[in-house]
Parts: structure tokens; C-alpha cells; sequence
DNA sequence: CAATTTAATGAACACCGTGTTCATTTTCTT
DNA sequence: AAGAAAATGAACACGGTGTTCATTAAATTG
């Protein structure tokens, strides 16, 4: 690739991370970013169709980043058994990796606003804290308050649930969905996907 | 609230529906969505001054409801002994909610793209099925498939600590994150939390 | 029912960002 | 040093935006 080339690049996206400190992904134009990249705003359309061209391609080099580290973790013979104990170096390579482009990771998830989850765990949050289990507030576990971990994996999960059965065409088993989630709560993802043997933890 | 603006606030919603069923949110325009509903494109702006103004309405407008049931919901006297397990029946309303709105909740879901977890759920998923967890894949658990849980909980929990990290500009502690993650996925939320008296599941 | 208020209509308007073009200049590669 | 490739700057037509205003239609109120 050429030295230009990789300049003009890495300054569109360095443009791009400094313009979301100021403003929404949507209303970022084309020339916003040409301008404080410093290139010609038809320099920039010799690189992508468009902005969202633009931040496909930006998303794809992340993710292919983290899948590279997963691709050279594979274990020569997969160990059933162990499951998922056996992959705890790959996630920490993985947690590096974050680490690593904290940067550009923060400016793709700012721009792909999932502003309905936002709204709906902020608010699920508020309810829970103050009325349903305040001592979620209190708890620190070093990591992110629990209230957010709370309504995040209630959020994603219970979504997926229902989404998943829109796209089925399957009316929703609502006592089925919430003994489902009541078990990713209570017992894990890998209990309750019959990942484990007992006693195995 | 005037019945006609009740007429067109619903013809706009369908509106939106039928078309996001056609291209995507961000290809829509206020012409289209006021051709689809059969108003007048100056009447959309009598009620939106954009239509990420209309998105936000709309998303607010189902978040309060899921709020709503858990408002309507809430203890006299929250009992943090019994925790999750007392709130069954509120999950199960939440779900039902999901189901009464299911395709308003499938509208807002698509509107909100993000874009990146699924590109990155995608690849994870592959490189699971494919050369870690064969088994997965022929796990039935009468709800989404097993793999999509297992990346949709991984996904979601690892990027929000990476996120919280960043707000909170403090590097991210890798191990510390990993052991946190290990522990959602083979204990729980909640275990994982410190919400559960030993023996209690 | 009549009077009044309020919403919807249709047409027109200026504005802005888009994406493309082309000749020219600059900067890499070999 | 020569040729190839990328960046520049200016110009262009196009389409969607958001606002306006006079007019018509439909609701609410007494």
C-alpha cells in the first residue's frame, strides 16, 4: 500500500475519532472530515464511497484484529472437557487487544448508537437501583458498577430472546424466555447451555 | 391528544415499519416515509424535526412501557434475601410486553445498528463453532441457538468493561477483566455480583 | 349545531451536503 | 531520472432538508 495512501487513511480516521468528541457520528460530514484530516474532500472519495463506507471498513480492520487473536489461539485438538477454563489466555490476549486500540474501539461503538438498549438500560437501571435491589449500587466489583452489568446482560440477552423469535415467525414462550434468562442469571451462560459437567465450575 | 395527530403519529410508525422491511434506516427519507403514509411531507415536521427526532420518540415510547411494568411492579418491601427469584413474574411480563410490541421492538432494534457487534459477533461465532466449542452448535435449548448466546454474552460484557475503562481513563487490568468475565460466564450475574447467599441458586 | 381552534395540505423556496468530473500538481516506486 | 499513482482544487448537477404561507379539512368547545 502506499505511503501516501496509509497517511491520508490514518489521518481520515484520526479526524474522525477527534470530530465524535464534538459531535454525533450522523451529523459529521464529509467535509468536516476532509478538513480536519487536512486532505481534499475528494481525496477522501478516492478512498471510500462514502461515510459509512468509510466506517464499514474501519469496523472490519477492528474486528478482523480481534479474530486474528482467536485464529492464532486455536488449540491444535479442541478439549471438550475443559471447555471454556482452557481459553483464559486467549481472552486476556483479547482484553490486550481492546487495550490496545482503545482508541479507534471507542469511536466505533460511539458510532454504532444502539440508542434504544441506551435509553431502555438507563432507565432499568434507575428502577433497579432504587427500588428493586439497592444493594446493587453499593456492591464494587472493580469493574464496571453492577447495576451496568445487571441491565447489560438483561438487556442483551432478554432482546436476543424476543428478537429471536421475530425472526423465527414463532410467537415469543414467555414463561420459557424468562426461566431461560432466570438461569443466565443465576446458573451462567455455560450452565445453562449445558456446557458444563456437574460440578464442573 | 387531537385524533388526527393520533392518526398520523400511527401512519408514520407503520409507515417506518413497512419501509424499514425495504432498505435501511439511514436510506429512508422524510419523502419516502410521508409517500408510505400518505401525509403530507410538511406534516411530518408539525410532528418530528427529524426523523432521528420520530426514532427517538418511537424508542422512547416503548421504553417507558417496559418500564412501566416494572414500575407497576415494584415490592412494598424489597426482600434481598429472595432477589432475582421474586421478580419471575415481573420477567414475565416484560416479555410479554416485548410480545404485545413486538414489531415496534423489531423497528427500533434494526433503526439502531450496531453495526460493529454484529460484524464482530459474526467472526466470533464462526471461529467458536468452527474450532472451539464444536458442540455449540448441536445444542438445542428450545431458545436462540446456543452459539449466539455464548457471543452475544461475550460480546456485550467484554466491550462494556473496555468501555468502562475508557470513560473512566484508567488503563484497562486485563487479567482482572478476564477472571470477571470467566466468572459471568460459569457462575452468573448474579453469583458474580455477590447477590447470592452461598447455596442459593 | 355553530363557532372556534387546531391540524393537515400543497406549493414554493433557499440551503447544504453529496458524489462525480477533469486538468493539474505532487509524491511515491523502480 | 522516468513513469506510475495519488492528491489537489475547482466546478457541476442532483437530491433531500427544513421552513414559509395561504388555504382547506377536521377536531373540540360551548
Amino acid at each position: 500500500m502506499d505511503r501516501r495512501q496509509q497517511k491520508t487513511r490514518a489521518a481520515i480516521l484520526q479526524a474522525c475519532i477527534d470530530l465524535l468528541k464534538e459531535k454525533d457520528f450522523r451529523h459529521i460530514t464529509v467535509g468536516d472530515i476532509a478538513r480536519r484530516a487536512n486532505i481534499n474532500r475528494g481525496t477522501f472519495y478516492l478512498h471510500f464511497t462514502d461515510k459509512y463506507d468509510m466506517l464499514d471498513s474501519f469496523e472490519n480492520e477492528m474486528a478482523e484484529k480481534i479474530e486474528r487473536v482467536l485464529v492464532d489461539n486455536i488449540p491444535k485438538e479442541p478439549d471438550p472437557r475443559l471447555f471454556i477454563e482452557s481459553r483464559y489466555h486467549t481472552i486476556v490476549q483479547i482484553f490486550e487487544c481492546y487495550q490496545e486500540n482503545k482508541e479507534l474501539l471507542h469511536f466505533l461503538l460511539k458510532c454504532s448508537y444502539s440508542s434504544f438498549q441506551a435509553k431502555l438500560r438507563n432507565k432499568l437501571k434507575r428502577v433497579a437501583v432504587e427500588h428493586l435491589f439497592p444493594q446493587l449500587e453499593k456492591l464494587k466489583v472493580g469493574m464496571p458498577l453492577s447495576a451496568d452489568l445487571f441491565v447489560i446482560v438483561f438487556t442483551s440477552v432478554s432482546l436476543s430472546l424476543a428478537e429471536y423469535a421475530y425472526q423465527s415467525q414463532t410467537p415469543l414462550n414467555v414463561e420459557q424466555a424468562a426461566k431461560f434468562l432466570f438461569n443466565v442469571f443465576l446458573q451462567g451462560p455455560a450452565k445453562t447451555l449445558g456446557l458444563l459437567q456437574d460440578g464442573q465450575t
